[in-house]
DNA sequence: GTGAAAGCGCTAACAG
DNA sequence: CTGTTAGCGCTTTCAC
C-alpha cells in the first residue's frame, strides 16, 4: 500500500499507544475495561483517547474478538403485520437505547416470505451477530426451530409454545392479567361473565383464556367464550353472538381492545348500555382503548418493561453470564376507565 | 494460539481456495462479483462454497475494505413521535429490504436526547456505517448540520429546510399534489376553497399551502388559510375559523387527514353537509381517511417509492457513481372517496 | 502490570 | 485471467 498523504486518517490504537508512550496491548486494555493496568497509565491512555480523538474500529475489534457487537431483532415471515403496529415502533426505540448501554447495535432483519426467511436463517446463524431477539411467534415458526437448534444467544417476545422450556422468553403475564380483570369484573358485581379471547393458537389467546376461566371458575366457562382473532371485525361478531347466547350476560372480558371496540358496536346495536347492562374490559391499553366509547377499562402491558428485561437477559446470554433458558414475566396493571 | 481441536470452525476463505483449486484471491473475485474470472473457475469456487457451507465474515471483509457494509437510520432526538407512526415501521421494513439487496444492512439508531444525540454524532462520523438515511427532519436540525458537514453518504426524507441544495434528499412532491387536490375541488365545481395547512415550519407544510396557492390563485389566497399542526384539535379549530369567516366557503383542503376527521367535526357543527355543502380533501389516506364519515377523497403518498428511492439513492452515493446531492419527487395520486 | 508478537479472514494492488 | 502478498486495526496469549 502506497505511503499515506496528508489525508486526515482516523486515529488507530497505534497512535494512542505512541501518544500515551505505553504498547498497543495496553491501550486495548485500557479500553476493554482497563483491568490489570495502572491507574496512572490509564489516565494517560484515556487522555491521549480523547485528545487524539481516537475511536475503535468495530471491524477490527470483532475480526479480532470473533464478537460482533451487534443483535437481531427477526421479525419472521408471519409477522409482517408487526410492521403496522405502533408497538413495533417501540420495541425497536427501547431495544437499541438499551442494547447501546451495552455497547451492542440492533439490527433489524426482516424476511418477508420463504426464500428470504431461508436466506435471514443463513446470516443469523453464520456469526453475523451475537445473539438475536426474536418478535412474538406463533406456532410452528420454522425459522425459530432452526435457530433454536443452532445455540444462537436468543431471547424470545412472548411465550413461545413449544419451546417453553427451552428457550428464553419475556412475555407478559396473561393468565394472572386476565385474571385480575375478570376479578375485578365479579368485584362489580359482575356474575355472568363472558369473554371473546384471541387467537388460541397464540401464548397470549390461550394464557387471558385461562386467566378468565380460573376468575370465573371451571364449570362457568363453558358456553361463555368465543374465539376471537385480534380484529375488529372478530370482536363484534363474538359480542353478537354472546350476547344472544346469554342475553342475561352482564360482563365481558375481551382479549384486545380492538376487538373490544367492535365488541362494544355489537352490544349498543342489542340495545345494551355500557357500562350499566355489560361491563367491559379490554386488553393492552392501546390509544383505541381511550378513544372508544366509553373509554375502555383494560389492562395496560409495560412493553417498556418487557423490551428492558429482553435485552438485558440477552445480554447476559451472550456473555455467557447465565446458565440455561431464562424466563421473564412481566407483570400488568389494570387501568380503570369508564365501561366497566 | 493454540491448535484447534476438532471443533467445527467456520469455513474461511482459505478452506474454499483449497476445496476448489484455486488460490484465496480468486475466491475473493468470486465473491465480489467474479469480474475477470473464467466461468468454469466460478463454477468451482461456488460449488465448493455450497459444499462447505460457506459464508463471508463480514468483520474481516469490513477491516479489509474498509466499508462496513452498514447503513443508519436516523431517528433523531426531535422524532421520538416517529416510532408511534405506523409508517416507521413500513419505512424499516422497506429500507430493510431494499438494502439487503445492495448487501448491506439496517442499523437503527436513535438520540433521546441532547446527549445521546452528539453520541450518535460521534458514532456516525467515526466510520461505522457507510451512509444514513434520515428522517424527516425539521428545521434546525443541528445533527443534520453536523452530518452535512462530515461528507457521511447521507439521504433525507423529506426536504430539509435550509439544506435543498446541499444534501441529497426524497420528499413528496407537496405542492404539485396539493395543486392536484385544489384543481379537482375546482373541477366539482367549488369556487371559495379554503385550506387548514401543516406547521409552516416544515416542508410539507409549506409545499402544501403553496400547491394550494397555485391553484386558487394568488389573489384568492388571503384570508383564506389557518396555520394547523397536524392535530385532529387543530383541524377542528381551523375549519371552525375559516367557516365563520367565511360562511360560503364550499370547499376545504387540509394538510393531513388527521387535521381533516377534526375539521370534519367542525363544519357539522356549524351545520354543513359534507360535500354537499362543502367538500373537503385531506392529504395522507391514511387509516383515518378510511374511518372517517364521510370517507376523505385524499391524496395518497407512496411511502414504499418513497422509501426505495432513498435507498436507491444512498447506495449510488455510497458507491461514490452520483456526482453532487440528489433530489428525487416522489408524485401522488388522489384517491376520491365520498368526501369531496 | 506491561510489551511483543501472532494471528482474526478478507480485499486489493501488483505481477505475471 | 490468476496467484502472491501486504496489510486492515484490534485482541490475546505468552513472556518478562
Amino acid at each position: 500500500m502506497a505511503v499515506q498523504g496528508t489525508g486526515p486518517r482516523r486515529p488507530t490504537i497505534e497512535d494512542v499507544a505512541r501518544a500515551a508512550g505505553v504498547s498497543r496491548g495496553t491501550v486495548s486494555r485500557v479500553l476493554n475495561g482497563g483491568s490489570h493496568v495502572r491507574p496512572e497509565v490509564m489516565a494517560r491512555v484515556n487522555s491521549a483517547v480523547t485528545s487524539l480523538g481516537y475511536s475503535v474500529n468495530q471491524a477490527a475489534r470483532n475480526l479480532a474478538s470473533g464478537k460482533t457487537g451487534s443483535v437481531a431483532y427477526v421479525i419472521s415471515e408471519h409477522h409482517e403485520h408487526l410492521f403496522g403496529d405502533p408497538n413495533f415502533g417501540n420495541f425497536v426505540r427501547i431495544f437499541s437505547r438499551e442494547l447501546r448501554k451495552q455497547g451492542r447495535h440492533l439490527i433489524v432483519t426482516t424476511a418477508q416470505d420463504y426464500e428470504e426467511e431461508k436466506f435471514l436463517g443463513e446470516y443469523l446463524t453464520a456469526g453475523h451477530v451475537d445473539g438475536a431477539l426474536f418478535a412474538l411467534p406463533h406456532e410452528g415458526e420454522a425459522l425459530l426451530e432452526r435457530l433454536a437448534r443452532t445455540g444462537l444467544p436468543l431471547v424470545v417476545q412472548g411465550q413461545p409454545v413449544g419451546y417453553e422450556e427451552s428457550l428464553s422468553w419475556v412475555a407478559i403475564d396473561d393468565e394472572a392479567a386476565a385474571f385480575e380483570a375478570v376479578t375485578y369484573l365479579a368485584g362489580q358485581g359482575r356474575s355472568r361473565i363472558a369473554t371473546v379471547t384471541g387467537p388460541l393458537n397464540t401464548s397470549s389467546g390461550r394464557g387471558r383464556l385461562a386467566g378468565y376461566r380460573r376468575a370465573v371458575g371451571l364449570g362457568r366457562s363453558r358456553g361463555w367464550s368465543v374465539e376471537g382473532d385480534w380484529t375488529m371485525g372478530s370482536g363484534r361478531r363474538g359480542a353478537h353472538q354472546l350476547v344472544h347466547r346469554h342475553p342475561d350476560m352482564d360482563g365481558l372480558f375481551v382479549g384486545s381492545d380492538l376487538m373490544a371496540l367492535g365488541a362494544l358496536e355489537a352490544l349498543r346495536e342489542a340495545g345494551r348500555d355500557i357500562p350499566e347492562h355489560v361491563a367491559v374490559v379490554g386488553f393492552d391499553d392501546s390509544a383505541a382503548a381511550l378513544a372508544a366509547d366509553p373509554p375502555l377499562t383494560t389492562v395496560n402491558q409495560s412493553f417498556e418493561k418487557a423490551a428492558v428485561e429482553a435485552v438485558r437477559v440477552l445480554g447476559q446470554l451472550i456473555d455467557g453470564a447465565l446458565s440455561g433458558p431464562q424466563h421473564v414475566l412481566v407483570p400488568t396493571r389494570l387501568v380503570r376507565r369508564r365501561s366497566a
